[in-house]
DNA sequence: GAGATTTGACCATT
DNA sequence: AATGGTCAAATCTC
């Protein structure tokens, strides 16, 4: 797989190099042409080379899916094929591709529920605190299955990033509810939760119920290609889909700004001395409508176009990391998302601090849940 | 030391 | 009164 990676990180240095030389190159198509084919070239190979892969996550999909085949099972098939793959993919991506918030919505409604948990924290004092809304409209319920390593009990990521407030029996519930907040609630007054409660019947499923939007900005590293979940179950508000990232740049992100066109990429896990690599694919393509380099991905494609939401998150919060599978759906097979948008989402690239960089692989240590590299 | 998690208690809703 | 959602202090992890 590094070897993938290698050649995706020189085909994003042959489209920096494209966008270095462009005013340069204006008059000469012939160049152009010639550098832009080789770039379809190299992100041709890589799409063959993750093609196969994808096709063995398929089949654990297709078999997780079936009524026929027990959790039991689904988890053994589940970690079979796992072996076939490259031992950084974690389960609940490797099953289930992309979060469930990463519907092509368009823009949605990024309203703050002022009225509800926005202000819980202020009003916690008060004489009178909300517990329950009544109404409960925004909210999508999805099936995720654990993940495929380590601690079955810890809920999928899902790609943003969560804060445990809560842990409940339920009556009925073999297994506890637990409760989750969007760690940016405070900063950005983020009001998207997510309840995580595995099934009895299933135990290496999860039900977890969204609850509002994300409104920060920062936790806002979901895909934004489509996200074939187990099962969706229920989806009380038909206008609000799961949390979907603004789109709008962090309260501090003025250098970011400034980068619009900036191709700078720092390769985390080279500690201090981080290797500046190709582009932001998410600056570069994820938002370009009409550039050269947001042309090629639309060749590669055969799709594009519509906007996607922001990557971020930051430090330590985010544990997140996709496979390169994933992004082969994000690159080639999504006719619907904007490839390098999806690229950058399906998790190998994260923004931090505006820069984005690269996730080391993240295992989790089987006995006692906690994340080693 | 900062931030995340755990867990018993509180309280709104049914 | 039962139940579920949230708070917040204690504890844990990095």
């Amino acid at each position: 797989m590094d070897e993938t990676i290698a050649t995706i990180l020189y085909g994003c240095k042959l489209g920096k190099e494209v966008e270095a030389n462009l005013p340069n190159w204006a008059n000469q198509p012939a160049i152009i042409l010639s550098k832009t084919e080789e770039i379809i070239e190299v992100f041709n190979n890589v799409r063959e080379r993750l093609m196969s892969h994808h096709h063995q996550q398929q089949v654990v999909q297709e078999w997780l899916s079936s009524s026929a085949a027990t959790s039991h099972q689904a988890l053994e098939l589940f970690h079979a094929a796992e072996n076939m793959l490259d031992h950084r993919v974690p389960a609940a991506f490797a099953v289930h591709g992309m979060p469930p918030g990463s519907d092509q919505m368009g823009l949605q409604q990024q309203v703050m529920d002022a009225s509800h948990d926005s202000s819980r924290g202020a009003a916690a004092s008060s004489t009178q605190r909300q517990r329950r809304r009544t109404g409960d409209t925004d909210r999508r319920t999805v099936r995720l299955a654990a993940p495929r390593m380590g601690n079955l009990e810890l809920p999928p990521e899902d790609g943003y990033t969560w804060r445990k407030y809560g842990q409940k029996e339920i009556l009925g519930s073999r297994f506890p509810r637990a409760y989750y907040r969007c760690t940016h609630q405070k900063l950005y007054h983020c009001p998207a939760k997510k309840q995580v409660q595995r099934l009895d019947d299933h135990p290496y499923v999860f039900e977890v119920t969204y609850r509002s939007q994300h409104t920060c900005y920062m936790s806002a590293i979901a895909p934004t290609v489509l996200a074939p979940s187990v099962e969706e179950i229920n989806h009380q508000a038909t206008t609000t889909p799961p949390p979907a990232p603004l789109l709008l740049p962090p309260p501090t992100s003025a250098s970011l700004s400034g980068h619009w066109l900036s191709m700078d990429i720092k390769q985390q896990g080279e500690a201090g001395t981080s290797t500046t690599t190709p582009f932001d694919m998410q600056r570069d393509f994820g938002h370009g409508t009409g550039g050269s380099l947001a042309s090629i991905c639309n060749v590669m494609t055969g799709g594009g176009g519509g906007a996607g939401p922001s990557g971020g998150g930051y430090g330590r919060e985010v544990d997140h990391y996709q496979p390169v599978v994933d992004m082969a759906d994000a690159m080639f097979n999504s006719g619907s998302s904007n490839c390098m948008n999806g690229l950058l989402h399906s998790g190998i690239w994260y923004a931090d601090e505006g820069i984005a960089r690269r996730r080391e692989p993240v295992v989790r240590d089987p006995f006692r849940g906690s994340l080693t590299t």
